[in-house]
DNA sequence: ACAATACTGTCATGAGAATGTCATAAGGCT
DNA sequence: AGCCTTATGACATTCTCATGACAGTATTGT
């Protein structure tokens, strides 16, 4: 199971160290920036699991890069910690309603951070835990790397297996032929969008059972979507 | 659009009482209990979008609420805030591994809690957080790519779809044929005003309901206006 | 190392849905 | 009434998606 990626913004240079230390033993993949500019760069090229970011940065505010990253399509759900220094509830809330996942007031452990961001990470995306991820009748074991419908094994290829998987972890929502290149196939792959169809139907073939209807929806113009029964 | 549901479990009754009040305000649905044992009952009667839990209640402990919660299959997935007058950050730590989602220190302000809950709502069920458009008797959900009208879903089209989704965003505007072809079409299209009304009429068609009126506004030499209900 | 097998990406084709336009009917307004 | 605007049904065209085939590439097992 790849490692959680995380985008830590941060410019106190030796408290990024540290933690880059600790979440790199943890296993997680760390990149770090001290800029809010970059931090956006960073953040389209390879969209991350997690980010991590400081109040008072470089450049744009902290806060700005969550509004921003909130407002790029492709970022719009990636769960955001914030960090800072104040204490003052207004800015508390005021990071939650830019619409941060998570709040931590500075001086905090690095225990207390793993934990949170390892809450969240099971919460957003359960896969990267190691848990079990359902929707509907499939269910998914990223350990096993096992997909089962109706609780009965389904042999798909690596790229449908990495496909569902995607689509289990943010069911419902529909995804654009690009955003699934970008996010099953990696974001410089240079692949035919049209290749996603024939994927969705290999995959669409290997997970049908007698009677129960297709759990993929294709929303014409627009993409595709899991919808959980 | 139904109000989020939420499980208040605290025993510091005056406490309760104003969270209540708050969060009826904001338009949640809340229930109340004191007890752990009652509030697992509660709780498996009516699976609540979401969980306030006392660390510290009668009965079972909340920590100890929060793993049952966790092991019924109903319940596994509701998100829970933690509530503690603990500081340690051992409690917060264990807090979150139990598989609480969120922790908060007393005393907190209401407001923080408020947004606290928002911010795991919006993760969790995005349409309960407002990330989809109301109108009246229409919802539309833009991350599912979904219109609703009285609670059903309704099939149209994809220009249908854009049209909708832009006379929702500006409700009670009229816009004047031309104005809604640079918005829907894209500014360089080269399409006949009359158009629109024929992508009116199928939008019409799409969302029409026995006994329930047109919520589209006809204005003559003007153009075409949604007025919610 | 080699052969058998599985997987991938692309394309051609056909079915079906969505779109834009028009002709005509219906409805308002003065 | 007479003029003007909108509603509606039909229709040809254009798009989009599903599907099967295929050649090239990895992977696997021996």
């Amino acid at each position: 199971m790849s490692a959680p990626k995380l985008l830590l913004v941060e410019d106190d240079s030796s408290l990024a160290e540290l933690l880059e230390y600790r979440f790199e033993k943890e296993g997680y993949e760390v990149r770090i920036t001290a800029d809010g500019e970059e931090a956006m760069v960073m953040a389209a090229e390879d969209v991350p699991d997690l980010v991590i970011l400081d109040w008072m940065i470089e450049g744009i505010s902290g806060i700005e890069v969550c509004r921003r990253l909130r407002r790029e399509k492709a970022t719009a759900h990636v769960p955001i910690i914030m960090l800072t220094a104040r204490e003052a509830e207004d800015d508390r809330v005021r990071g939650l309603e830019t619409g941060a996942d998570d709040y931590l007031t500075k001086p905090f452990s690095p225990r207390e951070l793993l934990a949170r961001v390892s809450a969240v990470l099971r919460r957003v995306r359960p896969a990267l835990a190691g848990e079990s991820i359902e929707a509907g009748d499939l269910r998914l074991d990223p350990v096993a790397h096992r997909l089962e419908r109706c609780g009965q094994e389904v042999q798909v290829g690596p790229t449908e297996y990495r496909l569902v998987k995607f689509l289990m972890e943010h069911p419902r929502r529909v995804f654009s032929r690009s955003q699934l290149l970008d996010a099953v196939w990696g974001t410089d792959s240079e692949i035919e969008e049209r290749t996603v169809d024939v994927h969705i139907r290999r995959l669409r073939k290997s997970i049908a059972l007698e009677n129960v209807r297709d759990p993929i929806r294709t929303v014409r113009s627009a993409g595709y979507a899991l919808e959980p029964v």
